[in-house]
DNA sequence: TAGGCCATCTGGTCCT
DNA sequence: AGGACCAGATGGCCTA
């Protein structure tokens, strides 16, 4: 039963509004593919409307004066009447104000799948998630501060471990597939042995790092995984098992091999191709290794032309990291092209 | 079929 | 007053 006027703050709280059934006022279900039918629900104004329509009453009986029995009357400016004019505005505004907020989702959506294309392992088919979007790129970032603080080229296993911290499993999956390694290779509990520097650049930078965007059982430094299904992953270090390899060779000749549900090389799960770009289908795909042409405004680059073009192929960070100062540029650029 | 992800609508809040 | 931003709710789509 309701003890007090539908309007009271209590009732009329964000919540108790936005949990109010839609259907109950009969409006059209929504539908995400038809942008130009949805304005019309506007439910939650009808329903404002017809509960303005209620207080209108309610003012009228205020306006008589106070009923010393009743409950205390509503405080604040009283409301204007709602007409008609005044309905079609509010419904203008609202559909106004939904368009500008689908324009900035979509601007937002934009942004990060500008972000998708320049985080390791970018598909347009088999697109990340936002949040695993956010995560990864999270991780590529410390993993690069963790090459320029420490000027120590990663051993590749040890590299997709950091950028795996925290995603789902498919994802990690994915970004092994795309870096070329079998995802059971690293994701083995190695023990768990912390070979991390004990204090990474990141955590020097930003010590509340390990709170941000960590999904549950992202474990900071190399702690075990958590309840959110990701497996634990042997901590940072450059004592890979691959590093003696990669002072010599390409690591992708390297790469251990595809047992699990990875497809070989060339192509991941037959949905894109890691190595190669069709010349004319820039963005469909961007493999590891191509992630710097995705910087708007410059045009794709060929693998082959990645040593002569290294000098001009300005890495897309300040490779300046706390006082130092590293020939980084050459080196990222053989660690990721290789 | 449950759960994850997403787009959209909506009202509230803050700021200009 | 109006716009930007945010968070909650909802329903659709997809996949395991």
């Amino acid at each position: 039963m309701l003890t007090l006027p539908f309007e009271e703050p209590v009732m009329m709280d964000t919540q108790f509004v936005a949990n109010f059934p839609r259907d109950c006022v009969g409006e059209a279900k929504v539908t995400k593919h038809d942008p130009f039918k949805k304005e019309e629900p506007l439910s939650h104004s009808d329903l404002k409307a017809m509960d303005d329509d209620e207080s209108e009453k309610d003012e009228e009986e205020r306006d008589e004066g106070p009923d010393e029995h009743d409950a205390p009357r509503r405080r604040g400016p009283r409301k204007k009447k709602l007409t008609k004019e005044r309905f079609d505005r509010v419904k203008l505004r609202r559909m106004e104000a939904n368009a500008r907020e689908r324009s900035r989702m979509h601007g937002l959506n934009n942004a990060l799948d500008s972000l998708r294309k320049v985080v390791p392992c970018y598909s347009k088919t088999q697109k990340l998630s936002k949040i695993e979007t956010l995560r990864l790129a999270k991780n590529y970032i410390w993993a690069l501060s963790e090459i320029l603080s420490t000027g120590k080229r990663p051993d590749l296993l040890s590299f997709v471990q950091t950028l795996c911290k925290g995603l789902s499993q498919p994802t990690t999956n994915l970004v092994a597939g795309c870096l070329q390694l079998n995802a059971r290779s690293f994701i083995a509990d190695h023990g768990a042995e912390a070979s991390f520097p004990a204090r990474s650049p990141y955590e020097a930078v930003y010590p509340a790092y390990h709170d941000d965007l960590a999904a549950p059982g992202h474990g900071g430094s190399g702690s075990s995984g958590g309840a959110d299904g990701v497996k634990p992953f042997r901590p940072y270090g450059y004592c890979g098992a691959y590093e003696s390899f990669y002072e010599s060779a390409s690591p992708e000749c390297a790469s251990p091999q595809f047992d699990g549900p990875l497809s070989p090389p060339l192509n991941f799960n037959g949905i894109f191709s890691l190595k190669h770009e069709e010349p004319g289908d820039y963005g469909k795909s961007c493999h590891y290794g191509m992630r710097y042409c995705a910087v708007p405004g410059r045009s794709p680059i060929s693998q082959s032309a990645v040593a002569r073009a290294s000098s001009d192929l300005h890495f897309p960070y300040d490779l300046h990291l706390r006082g130092q100062f590293y020939p980084a540029q050459d080196e990222l650029n053989a660690t990721f092209h290789n």
